[in-house]
Order: structure tokens, then C-alpha cells, then sequence
DNA sequence: CCTGCTACCTGATGGC
DNA sequence: TGCCATCAGGTAGCAG
């Protein structure tokens, strides 16, 4: 569940469900989940405790506990599944049957269980006592759907940087929760090169690239919410997201604003799709 | 400090 | 059909 959109959108799905539940127990498939934490004192230090909060940063997803926080971090492919009670989930999880759905990490609540899940097993679920103490989260930058991302910090952040646009988009530890879909997408919008140099953005370009990009990240987020994730289907997945994307994955396609065919560029080992007629 | 590159995994897809 | 190469929405860790 990449880009903060859908992360924020799990988040609110989850919050109601999970806030106040207690944790019963904690059942590791993979332990790979975990790495390189010890699984067996993930279970310990989250059995009996209660879910005071769900909170999100960038695309960082956690669980707050009395004294500890549970970090969920999707990568590319993790995603939540829900199963109504502990029989549901010895039934189906990692059962070869057709019910059969993969599990790595399952969180027994006193009602329901929550699943956390990726075949890739990229993404993982770790503890921490607190989000201060979670050297990930503590390096991420300002969050880009919160209020401290103003377009004047931005400016500021793009001036102290040499990097090509794309790559500081990218960079989770400026601003939060843009991952290479929602980075092409906002350069596109902006027309800005995605090979430009941070720093050399006037003014009235960084405002745009950061107008943009709260545009791109909200109809993205009010997509997510509608219809909002089912977690109790494991094969859910957002849906319509395409019919908002302008250049992600249309290479060779014509540009939606000038026909030119766009393309795809290595940068930072990633894809960037843009149009190198009309983005300067 | 900053930047660039690789590793980490599995599965889907497309060319030959 | 099969096989192989390439690609995928992300980040940590390490070398320079």
C-alpha cells in the first residue's frame, strides 16, 4: 500500500475499527516480518496491551500502546487483511485451499484480527518504545498532507538542495509520503523537468510544485476513500486510481497536454515518466 | 553531511 | 510452451 494516499486511507479504515481493542495475542508466520527484530518479543510486548490510537507519517503506519508503538511499513505490496476471529484465520491463513490467504504477522484482538501481509516480505511490523525512539520515523521529514507543509518551508527545503527534482521529491527525509507515482504525477502538473535541479527553482515554481502536489496527494487520498479499503477481502485492492494518473506508466502514449509521446527515464535507479516537450 | 548504488524478496509480464 | 530478462507503488545500509 505505497504513497501516503493510501496509507492515510488505511489509516482512517482502520482507526475505527482497531482504537480501543485490546491486543489478545500475536501470531508470527513469517519472521521475516520482523526482521531484524525478534518476533517473539513483538508478542510480548504487544499481548494483552490496548490499541489507544492508529497514527500515520509518510507512509508510515503505527499502532499506539501504553508504553510502546507497533510500526506497520508496507513497501511495495504489504497490505491488511481482517479476519472475523481466531478460527477464520487458522482456516484460511496460508492455506493452499482457494480460501487460503497469505499471512505473515496476525494480531488476535479481543474482537476480530487483524493481519498483516506481504508475499514480497518487504515490508515489515516493528516495535519501538515510542515514535521518538523509531529511527525511521524520527528521520522523516514534514508529513505532505500536514499542516507544517506550507509553501514557503518547501521553497526553503528546494533551495537547500542540488539533487534532480524527482530525487528530492523522493526523499523521505524532506517531505513525507511522495513516493515515484505521485512524484511524476506532480512534476507533470507543474511542468517542471523532473531532471531539474531542486535549487534552481524560482519562486513561482516551487509555489506550483507545491500546489500540485497537495493537489495530486488529495484527489489521490478521495479516491482511496472511495470506496474505502475492505480488509476482510484479501484480493481488495484500490480501485480507479488509474483514471486520475496523467503520465505514471503511459510511456510512448501521448502527452494529455501537448500529444508529444512520453517518457520513460532512469533516475535513481527508478522509472520517472514525464513529457520531455512540455515539462521545463 | 551529501549522494549514489546495491540488496532485500516474490510474482507478473513480454520477447524470443 | 518454456525460459529468461526485466519490471514493480520502498527503504536501509554502505562506500566514497
Amino acid at each position: 500500500m505505497p504513497e501516503l494516499p493510501e496509507v492515510e486511507a488505511v489509516a482512517r479504515t482502520l482507526r475505527p475499527i482497531v482504537t480501543n481493542r485490546r491486543i489478545r495475542c500475536v501470531h508470527v508466520f513469517h519472521a521475516i516480518g520482523t526482521k531484524p527484530q525478534s518476533p517473539a518479543k513483538l508478542a510480548r510486548i504487544a499481548q494483552n496491551q490496548k490499541i489507544l490510537a492508529v497514527r500515520r507519517k509518510g507512509k508510515y503506519l503505527w499502532l499506539e500502546l501504553p508504553h510502546s508503538i507497533i510500526t506497520l511499513h508496507f513497501k511495495l505490496d504489504g497490505q491488511l487483511v481482517w479476519f472475523r476471529n481466531a478460527e477464520e484465520l487458522s482456516a484460511r491463513a496460508n492455506r493452499r485451499e482457494p480460501s487460503g490467504v497469505h499471512v505473515d504477522i496476525a494480531f488476535e484482538l479481543d474482537r476480530g484480527v487483524l493481519a498483516f501481509a506481504d508475499r514480497r516480505h518487504f515490508g515489515r511490523v516493528q516495535f519501538y518504545e515510542s515514535a521518538d525512539a523509531c529511527p525511521a520515523l524520527a528521520k522523516l521529514g514534514m508529513d505532505a498532507l500536514s499542516a507544517d507543509f506550507t509553501a514557503t518551508h518547501f521553497a526553503q527545503l528546494l533551495s537547500n538542495s542540488r539533487r534532480p527534482l524527482k530525487e528530492f521529491l523522493l526523499d523521505q527525509s524532506r517531505v513525507a509520503g511522495i513516493g515515484n507515482i505521485y512524484s511524476c504525477e506532480a512534476l507533470w502538473h507543474a511542468r517542471l523537468d523532473p531532471r531539474r535541479r531542486a535549487d534552481s527553482l524560482k519562486p513561482a515554481e516551487a509555489q506550483r510544485l507545491h500546489r500540485t502536489i497537495l493537489s495530486v496527494l488529495s484527489r489521490a487520498l478521495e479516491c482511496c476513500l472511495h470506496p474505502p479499503p475492505d480488509f476482510r477481502d484479501p484480493a481488495w485492492w484500490f480501485q480507479g486510481l488509474e483514471k486520475i494518473l496523467r503520465v505514471y506508466d503511459r510511456e510512448g502514449k501521448p502527452c494529455r497536454r501537448c500529444g508529444e509521446p512520453i517518457a520513460r527515464i532512469a533516475q535513481g535507479g527508478r522509472s520517472t515518466y514525464c513529457c520531455l516537450h512540455c515539462q521545463k
